[in-house]
DNA sequence: TGAACTGGTTATTGAGGTCA
DNA sequence: TGACCTCAATAACCAGTTCA
């Protein structure tokens, strides 16, 4: 058996377990033959069904593998998956990511149907090493490459975390040469080395703290959050209310004439060029200065169109 | 062709239930 | 309450099958 099948397995198991409070083998028995029939594996014993010590087999090596606790209680008699938010939340990319992998496997005949964007994070070739860099509180040494020069520079840091914004991933770091704790975009990152060298961690830094009050990864230096108030039109309005830009956002007005709502957050430059790209279904309603900066990034767009 | 996967069998383990 | 029983999970082992 191919391992796309073992995986499609997985994967199977995985979704029934945390679809249901307690399973049974019977039921997971009965749920996967079903699944494998609906997924058209093209594996004939796959559709022939699996037997018990497979799926016993298999919830071993999830459980290994991935380090999913898949636990057994004996008086609801059934397995369960007990996970904190964090394990959860790492546990809904996995199942995304599972879920691709099967998508795209059984859509090779169906090349004209699905249409894959075509640009590509980089830099998750790090990840494991960062990862390894922070966990050990290890100083890191890499290549930085900004958009906005030319020249690489070579940055010694002390890495703290890892932030994804907009499927790219960024470093958080204290740079060595400065002392300030800055963002590095994985894909302008290169020649990672992990030094010997240890660190200890800060005891009064915390992510979710420093960018509480940020749109994206650029982290304001002194500035004070303030409230921004904005107004959408009603259509642009669903989009924003099904998909908030920030964990700080409330509805003030939702009608048929205007959506409008209220942030708390630092003016940086990522949230400026969000806001430019609503174009004219938004305007700022407060505070001024933001107004002001909207209508000027407008009325320079709008010279470049008239004649000279 | 060797490695990996799978299914069947069987012994072990442990939780839950029963009973004296 | 402790001894015993039942039942289902677990894991080791082996042989057949499939894959790379």
């Amino acid at each position: 058996m191919s391992k796309r099948g073992y995986i499609s397995r997985y994967l199977l198991i995985l979704r029934r377990l945390k679809s249901k409070s307690y399973t049974t083998y019977e039921e997971l028995l009965s749920y996967m033959e079903n699944q494998l029939d609906y997924l058209q594996m093209q594996d004939d014993r796959l559709s022939m069904g699996i037997s018990k010590r497979t799926l016993q087999r298999d919830i071993h090596d999830i459980r290994n593998l991935f380090g999913i606790d898949i636990e057994y209680s004996k008086s609801p008699k059934g397995y369960f998956i007990q996970q904190t938010e964090a394990e959860n939340m790492n546990f809904q990319r996995m199942m995304e990511a599972f879920d691709m992998f099967t998508s795209l496997n059984l859509a090779h005949d169906l090349k004209p149907y699905i249409h894959l964007e075509t640009r590509r994070p980089q830099g998750t070739e790090n990840l494991y090493g960062l990862l390894h860099a922070i966990k050990n509180r290890c100083v890191i040494r890499f290549t930085y490459h900004k958009f906005w020069e030319d020249d690489s520079s070579i940055r010694t840091v002390e890495p703290y975390a890892l932030k994804e914004f907009r499927n790219r991933w960024y470093l958080m770091a204290k740079d060595k040469k400065d002392g300030y704790v800055k963002s590095f975009a994985l894909d302008r990152l290169s020649l990672l080395e992990i030094t010997i060298s240890t660190f200890t961690y800060p005891p009064d830094f915390n992510v979710d703290n420093t960018y509480r009050y940020c749109f994206g990864i650029i982290s304001p230096s002194d500035e004070e959050p303030q409230d921004i108030v904005l107004s959408f039109d009603p259509f642009q309005g669903k989009y924003i209310n099904t998909l908030p830009l920030h964990s700080s956002q409330q509805v003030l007005i939702n009608n048929d004439d205007e959506f409008r709502i209220k942030l708390r957050l630092c003016v940086t430059y990522d949230l400026v060029m969000e806001l430019l790209s609503f174009g004219d279904n938004l305007k700022v309603i407060e505070p001024q200065s933001l107004a002001d900066d909207i209508k000027t990034a407008h009325k320079k767009a709008y010279s470049q169109y008239q004649k000279a």
